[in-house]
DNA sequence: TTCTAAACGAGACGGTACGTCCTGTCTTACC
DNA sequence: GGTAAGACAGGACGTACCGTCTCGTTTAGAA
């Protein structure tokens, strides 16, 4: 559901949301953060400034509704991480996707640019953490929790410290470059948390 | 030293350039990130718009010097970490002051805009390495190494590894505000380090 | 009669057009001719925009119906000029207090208003000289002509010439400000009209 | 020299200032008043909107100054009327032109625009008096004294009234249509004001 | 000490984008 | 079907800054 969607008020465009939110996503990919602007947004969607203003309280937000557009389509609630059993293999290969996620360009401008306004905006990481990062999180949950009743993993971990010594590295390497992001990176990182949190 | 001074002309107003970094510092902490233009910080330091675009190639690159200016003022070679061979003790000292550091609000906006111009600007970024993060990290290295001599930690342990995965998740719960920066934390942080790099 | 008054269509609402043309009075007096938009007259009416558009082609013409609807409560075909034989002393009675009328800033706004309006827009200007000028310089003719019969005025003299020599000098005056409106100003022109048109 | 050399001149472009002039010019008399915008103004010249907000209060000035700069050209300290002694042809002849450049489409749409202007902007208005009224009206009023001093008008005229009289009325009639403006009307006010002002 | 060229403060310039206001049209729901 | 309400595409408003570009005025090093 959209960030400003009302179900007493009707009377919004459906058609000028979609087009807000197709020419943001284009725009980010096309030229960067740095040009998207409103009125580039609103040109672009074939619509009245007024329109973008009437229904979002801020750019970021618009570029947050971009984002979480593209993956309702998808349906978040389905998401699912294999489970072979082998927890080490099994999160080699989420974290080495990740990892290989990041290092591509075309990811990388858009995903760049939702962090800068999470950074910037509270509310809007609210947002993100209710709405795009827990259906994620809880996938990824459920699969360490099973690796816990597999004797795999200490039964008193907290789960989001795993996640976070997991991901957050990862997420710091990224964002700051401080790092390649390899393959064997990715694998060290599992190495290292299996090990902290081994039983 | 500056990142943009030049033996070769010692023209240079040093006078203009403390106003400007200090007027850039004053601007960051009671307006916010948002509100810095390079107009203000002109109007504020009392000089000439053209002497900021003569001197810096960027907003963020004034920003980034108002914060170096900062740290050289206090000298960062002889920065050293301590080191009562207590490795877990020494560690939560140092972790816990980062989160206070983090979670005071006075710290965190000018902390915030940095970030933010680093995330956009890779050269920025890598200047914050060379200059601002690996003095302190060399220090936070010496340590961990004088550990791995008291075979506190696994001889052959990746040091920037085990920095990363001390410091990211407390980094990344900051940035995203994705949850409390306690002692606990620090704390719980310091113990699946250890926990994960030990012989 | 309104502009748009129609009365094979007695669906019009009647309240809704008292209300617009009463608001845009009262903005008109209150605010001045630059901030009426047809907004703040439907804000004001409590009517909805369309009625509006509806019913008027344009906002001149809405302007021009709210001040048509003032003098038709005082029904207009009952006007009449004095006429106590002494034809200048009757004239600068009516001039005067054309004169005194028009300096009233109270009078000024609305008049200017509707003026700046018949200036651009010619249909405007029939319309005014049809349903509202024309009575009133019928009125005025007819105490002329009383005039040309007593042989006080040349029996040849054009009364539509007449007039302008009479009032738009005092027009001009008060449309460009270019001198004041007095009483012994109003004299002036009777005086030289008399002169100019004596038999 | 002095150390202070002309400190309080602004540095104003006067490249730019000529192409807003013209600029204005150019809109208003190919699209008419309702068109003319800032933003037009400002695209048309190839100039920033600052420019234009800096240097004029209002878009009024703007209008006014683009006719002031065009009567500046021509030198206003020269005009003269014709004198042949006979006063009366005089008038008729300029009268006439006065009838025939009112009635001309190409004069009409920038000087309905610029009397839309005065109406509503006193300052301007005043303006207007000073600087393109005052030394038409000087020549006038010359030619009038010369008329006195043969004896063909009144020596005690108010020459202001004179020509209020004399010119007001077709002021009036072309500003609200209410008439033509033919040469044997200008002929007409000629006639009516010799007769009103003769000694 | 004088000269000269740079750096300087100031701020105008052509532009881009902002967020607001209004236009005239269109849609919805009520009456 | 007229109405109140108000969303819509569009466009102008007046403001804030951008980065560039003159202006005179310091000012520091070379002559």
């Amino acid at each position: 559901m959209s960030t400003a969607q009302n179900r007493e008020r009707p009377r919004r465009s459906e058609r000028s949301r979609q087009a807000i939110l197709a020419a943001t996503r284009e725009l980010i990919s096309e030229s960067g953060y740095a040009k998207v602007s409103i009125e580039a947004i609103a040109a672009r969607a074939g619509v009245g400034k007024q329109t973008i203003y009437r229904w979002w309280p801020s750019k970021g937000s618009v570029i947050f509704d971009s984002f979480l557009a593209l993956s309702e389509s998808g349906d978040g609630t389905g998401i699912e991480l294999p489970d072979t059993g082998d927890l080490e293999a099994d999160l080699k290969l989420v974290l080495r996707a990740t990892a290989a996620e990041f290092a591509d360009p075309d990811f990388e401008r858009p995903i760049r640019a939702l962090n800068t306004e999470l950074i910037h905006d509270p509310d809007l990481a609210e947002q993100y953490r209710d709405k795009l990062a827990r259906p994620v999180d809880d996938a990824k949950k459920a699969r360490l929790r099973s690796a816990q009743q597999a004797g795999q993993l200490a039964a008193d971990a907290d789960l989001d410290l795993v996640l976070e010594v997991l991901y957050a590295p990862l997420f710091q390497r990224w964002l700051l470059r401080t790092g390649p992001l390899t393959a064997e990176y990715a694998d060290s990182l599992v190495d290292i948390t299996l090990r902290a949190f081994r039983p």
